[in-house]
DNA sequence: TACATACATTTGTATATACAATTATTGTAG
DNA sequence: CTACAATAATTGTATATACAAATGTATGTA
């Protein structure tokens, strides 16, 4: 992707600017396909963020908050996020007993089974996407990144 | 933004994955952190980009096919964008005469005085936000980001 | 015990976006 | 010239998200 060609603009941008802009259109292009690669399981990338999360327990339960701090969601709508989860029958929801303010969330069988498949369409994907960029870069785009000051 | 920290997973991510959700990450971050830079001015990042764009015309009108494919927007939805441009009195809206089914979007006098403003207060939110990142790095950043494969 | 406060989640609602269908105009094959 | 396809934009609608307010539970304190 070349951010010049889209931008098309003849006053140069900031180079701050033209970054930000870039990460922008990256993204786009990544939830774009995303969707398109979840579409055939019929989930969000957020709802495959989630079992995603609750796999990564091993059996422990998660709690909203704990879901919602690991994911880029607002605290609402993870509540509904969770919802159509139970829908399809991926996870379960209880109350938690010494803290009947806390839910407790856990995958089901099925949901892990279902994400197991999710995650190898998505890992195609992801290759895919990323297959001019070898491993060394991928580092290198990874330390960069963490060199933002997103407060996280 | 330390990304290891946030996923918390025992089980190590490809490195794919890993990028992808860091990529994911940022983007939330700057998205977060633009809608609250634009805040006083009433307008969403698309809105500002719209008008980016405009201004990027030097007094040419732009139509909505050309707004669009600049754009991390659908047809349908820039329509609406421009819309809102045109209540703010930040753009104008006329036919194209040499072929009617187009429409020719300009920005205003007030739209460029307010965009002035806007651009000012972005360009700060993102030197904030790369303050860490030195021009080398936003450098090898965009040359990494151009790599990756989004059909564009 | 009663009451204020904090905490965890949910609900209501306005706005944003994706996707499909529709309208209006132009181009073109017969 | 008419019929049909292509183009440009808009509208309808379902879903997603942000933000504020409300609900239910727990904790501190007078």
């Amino acid at each position: 992707m070349d951010v010049n060609k889209i931008l098309k603009s003849n006053k140069p941008l900031a180079l701050e600017s033209k970054t930000i802009i870039h990460l922008m259109l990256v993204h786009q292009s990544i939830s774009e396909k995303t969707t398109e690669a979840l579409k055939p399981f019929d989930v969000s990338i957020q709802q495959f963020n989630v079992l995603r999360i609750l796999k990564g327990q091993n059996g422990k339960a998660a709690n909203l908050s704990t879901l919602n701090e690991r994911m880029v969601s607002k605290m609402s709508n993870t509540t509904r996020l969770v919802d159509k989860l139970i829908l399809k029958d991926f996870v379960k929801r209880t109350v938690c007993e010494e803290n009947r303010r806390k839910i407790e969330i856990f995958i089901t069988k099925k949901g892990k089974e279902e994400l197991l498949k999710m995650s190898n369409t998505m890992l195609a994907m992801e290759k895919e996407l990323l297959k001019d960029v070898n491993t060394e870069d991928l580092i290198t785009l990874n330390k960069l990144l963490d060199k933002l000051n997103t407060d996280k």
